[in-house]
DNA sequence: ATTCCATTTCAATTTTTGTTGAATTAATGT
DNA sequence: ACATTAATTCAACAAAAATTGAAATGGAAT
């Protein structure tokens, strides 16, 4: 019988043949590189990644950019913020919990009111942004 | 009767007083960079926001990031990518899908399988995300 | 044409996020 | 202490995203 055909990377859980399919020029990168196993040194670890990845998610939403861009230069109270984005209190500060809790924005009682000010890693990322649009 | 305290910003709907409340640090910049109405200046225009929130989007997983880290710097083939990841065929697809239809990745026939790479616009954002770290 | 394998697509389900309105906490002034 | 305004929290609900397994598609070899 003909040697099965296996996926372009082989099975080695089974038998360790690394197969013969995979495409020169990719199979010569990575076999520079280091092989299959140096493809996991490449990754962050897993709570990095979770952080990171909690982080985008906080971006991932056109309200919270928004207040971003809003408070970018200069602090305001929540008030003067939803002077603009005109949304229901507790959804205003649903987000911007969020933004709080992922270190983008800080809060500071000041009177009666709570100044919140981009941090500057929020600052950072906000720059970024710009490579993300249209 | 007394004059009724206001949000610290007024009610410009109603009356158009602006307001005597706000701390006079907050105020100063205010007025200096334009008052309320330059707050407006600043936010990216809607469509662009809704790109740029997407685009977080597709990057808020620690699944579809281990992707982009592990093909950052040679295009692989999904099988390869799955060696790594070991997710079923079709929730891999989904997040493929996802970092493509984003512009993060891209994927060409070679032979029997789909080889996907990092967009430019991908690795630049991947760059970012340093500042997104722990 | 048929078969084989890699990959995607689809529909159903589960999980996660976002929204709403009422109730609560916080700070200030009387 | 009480009243007032600012802002948050909570629980119920709605909407969006992720997961699953089965079925479909695409390309290459027989």
């Amino acid at each position: 019988m003909q040697k099965k055909t296996e996926c372009c990377c082989g099975t080695p859980e089974q038998d360790g043949d690394p197969g013969t399919e995979l495409p020169e020029s990719i199979q010569a990168e990575l076999d520079a590189m280091g092989g299959l196993d140096a493809l996991a040194g490449r990754i962050p670890q897993k709570t990095k990644l979770e952080v990171k990845s909690k982080v985008y998610q906080a971006l991932s939403d056109p309200i919270r950019l928004s207040i971003l861009y809003i408070i970018r230069d200069q602090p305001l109270c929540v008030c003067v913020i939803n002077r603009f984005m005109r949304l229901s209190g507790s959804k205003l500060s649903y987000h911007l919990s969020i933004l709080k809790t992922n270190g983008l924005i800080e809060g500071e009682y000041n009177g009666n009111w709570i100044i919140y000010s981009v941090t500057e890693r929020g600052r950072r990322l906000l720059q970024c942004t710009e490579y993300a649009g249209t």
